[in-house]
DNA sequence: AATCATTTTTTAAATGATTATTTAATTTTT
DNA sequence: AAAAATTAAATAATCATTTAAAAAATGATT
């Protein structure tokens, strides 16, 4: 039934490996051959899985958003009213799985890297419109439209500045406190000049 | 009398190189003979001046964190009280030289490579607990203390994520929108609950 | 169960390209 | 003429990728 076939085992154990070895090494310096060592496998498997080391950096990335989708979309399914769903954004974002210093790091490589690359740019830009739709959606019951967008702004780079803390910290960072603070901030902002229900 | 060393004219031109082509190339990726290219020289003539590739790299990433001090320090000196010392902060990063992609995306890829070389993290811990201290100065006397490392991270985080989204806009934002949102999130954390003499 | 042909998976070794750095000479400046 | 600056060419190291062969799994036929 759910046997698995070859094909897809290796193909999870590489980006795991790619995860591991990158984060060891960063994102150009890193090598195929580190890659498979992670598993006990050779370069040579890695292309005749992925095509190329790009492929597999590529897949790895792709992977990283479907899970950090999937998991906004978890939180999204339980919360109740406008705030509680900027919240689930947090949330998501914040989760055990994400806020560590190993998926940090990676994504803020992804970052800095995604300009130089078609491919990598595109995945990068439609997370990032994922993102900000869903905050646009979200803030637009709480906030009256003049102040929506430099309120979202600030929501979202507050957001991409925490996980860049995060790939810089040596130790890891209890998530339960970074969501607390987040939840100062959507407290702040709902809380501002412009009054709303709250 | 202000007769320049070539020595000294060379530095600033390479690490002037240095900025344009890895914009345009990465940091990984961007050679030498790219570097040395664009201001018509050649690739040895780097190795004669700084010794070796990664050599420039961290002397120009060091002048960039040099005019980010003192830009910082000249905001600063104009400065009349707390809450205005806080937005110097702000208007020093802000500043129309460091507002733009080519040095964002620069800083970017700083934060992504210095975990991978000790020179450059020795950098980048030098000029963050430079900011960090002069956040924890100025809200000193504007956050009561339970509430004070939550505004500062939440202001510290905000900043830096302010200048990956310039890393990643095609066009240049305009500063002035910068700082006045910058603003608006001051006076949001000043004007929370604990209530403050503003 | 056992055999064996076929396909899939894996690897070692060869290839080819790139690039930082060194060296030795040349050009320019003093 | 001496020193400083610059370069072309040589060096050496590193890797992604390709290729050809080996090993392992599969499955049909006894």
């Amino acid at each position: 039934m759910t046997r698995k076939k070859i094909r897809d085992i290796r193909h999870e154990e590489f980006i795991v490996a790619a995860l591991e070895a990158t984060h060891k090494r960063g994102f150009h310096a890193v090598t195929m051959s580190e890659i498979a060592a992670e598993i006990g496998a050779t370069a040579a498997s890695i292309n005749y899985y992925f095509g190329s080391k790009n492929q597999l950096m590529f897949e790895t990335m792709r992977h990283l958003l479907r899970i950090l989708g999937a998991t906004h979309k978890q939180y999204l399914d339980v919360a109740l009213d406008p705030k509680d769903r900027l919240r689930a954004i947090f949330d998501a974002h914040f989760d055990p799985r994400f806020f560590t210093p190993q998926h940090c790091s990676f994504w803020v490589q992804f970052w800095s890297a995604a300009p130089y690359s078609a491919h990598l740019e595109r995945l990068h830009r439609i997370n990032q419109s994922r993102v900000k739709s869903h905050f646009r959606a979200e803030l637009a019951p709480l906030v009256p439209a003049p102040f929506r967008e430099t309120m979202r702004r600030i929501l979202q780079s507050y957001l991409d500045g925490v996980w860049l803390s995060v790939a810089q910290a040596d130790r890891d960072i209890d998530p339960r406190h970074a969501r607390q603070e987040a939840r100062a901030l959507i407290e702040l902002v709902l809380s501002a000049e412009f009054g709303g229900s709250n």
